[in-house]
DNA sequence: CGTTGACCTGCGGG
DNA sequence: TCCCGCAGGTCAA
């Protein structure tokens, strides 16, 4: 399929999502639950197990990269800004399954990704559906309530009481997370906010990588540092997320996935403000 | 509303 | 090999 810019390293290893493995060519991920793989080509990206139409939602061929860096350049005027968009040129935001991406992010907090993707892994082992892969899919919400004691042995720590009280609620059909998409984003993330295990930063990710809401700005240490390093803009969470907001405007969130993955690299010096 | 400290657990450095 | 510190943050005081 054609897909113009993108970079599939870039936007499976940018840190947004977790299940995604590289084994040679292919990156192997499960997506609605079934095994599938992909694979960047000369002019796009070819496919195992998505049609077409999944591939294009779920890589979010309607973003115009493009257009969306030059609407972050508009706003923000800083030639540093450029390079870093151009230096992360084809990074893609991932259109995320919202459960999932709550769950998940739920999981992701005051631990390092490989630990991260080591309890994802564990919880999907304990709960999810065998796969011909080997591997298993995410759990669906019954799968965890259904037996919460599982989850003890997953090493969740402190956020296993989270956790499974998220899932419990999603189950019982106390949380409309589609719902919650639909809000305008202030609304959206204050609804997440009153769930379980999502704080601000947490609610930022969900609103941004599974509910198109690409205003959001996650703000984590690295993204606070780069802030303040490059802009002096620092403080409270909210006030690095607004004016943050501000600068980049209404695609933030792709500024601050390129800025994440830039800096991982980190390789080039950029002057600070 | 901003600030402060505790917090499971497993990995990495000394 | 053992021990200590640290970590994509959240929550409650």
């Amino acid at each position: 399929m054609r897909l113009e810019p993108f970079d599939l390293d870039k936007t499976l290893s940018c840190g947004q999502v977790f299940r995604w493995r590289k084994r040679g060519e292919w990156w192997e991920g499960i997506v609605d639950g079934k095994d599938v793989r992909v694979r960047q080509t000369a002019h796009g990206v070819k496919a195992d197990g998505m049609s077409d139409d999944r591939l294009r939602r779920y890589f979010r061929a309607d973003d115009d990269l493009d257009c969306i860096c030059q609407d972050i350049m508009v706003n923000c005027g800083d030639e540093r800004m450029s390079l870093i968009l151009s230096d992360q040129r084809g990074l893609r935001l991932v259109r995320q399954d919202p459960w999932e991406c709550c769950a998940s992010y739920i999981l992701a907090t005051y631990v390092h990704i490989p630990r991260i993707e080591q309890m994802i892994d564990r919880v999907c082992t304990a709960y999810g559906d065998p796969l011909p892969s080997g591997r298993y899919a995410f759990p669906r919400p019954e799968q965890i309530a259904a037996n919460p004691d599982a989850a003890r042995s997953c090493g969740l720590g402190f956020r296993c009481d989270r956790f499974l009280a998220f899932s419990k609620m999603v189950d019982r059909g106390e949380v409309d997370l589609n719902g919650i998409g639909e809000l305008p984003y202030e609304e959206c993330v204050k609804e997440l906010r009153s769930l379980p295990g999502i704080g601000e930063k947490v609610a930022d990710c969900v609103a941004l990588f599974s509910m198109d809401h690409l205003e959001a700005f996650p703000v984590d240490v690295r993204i606070k540092k780069s802030m303040e390093h490059f802009w002096g803009i620092t403080g409270s969470y909210k006030r690095v997320n607004r004016d943050s907001r501000m600068l980049f405007g209404p695609y933030a969130g792709y500024a601050q996935e390129c800025i994440y993955l830039f800096m991982q690299g980190k390789t080039r010096n950029i002057r600070p403000c």
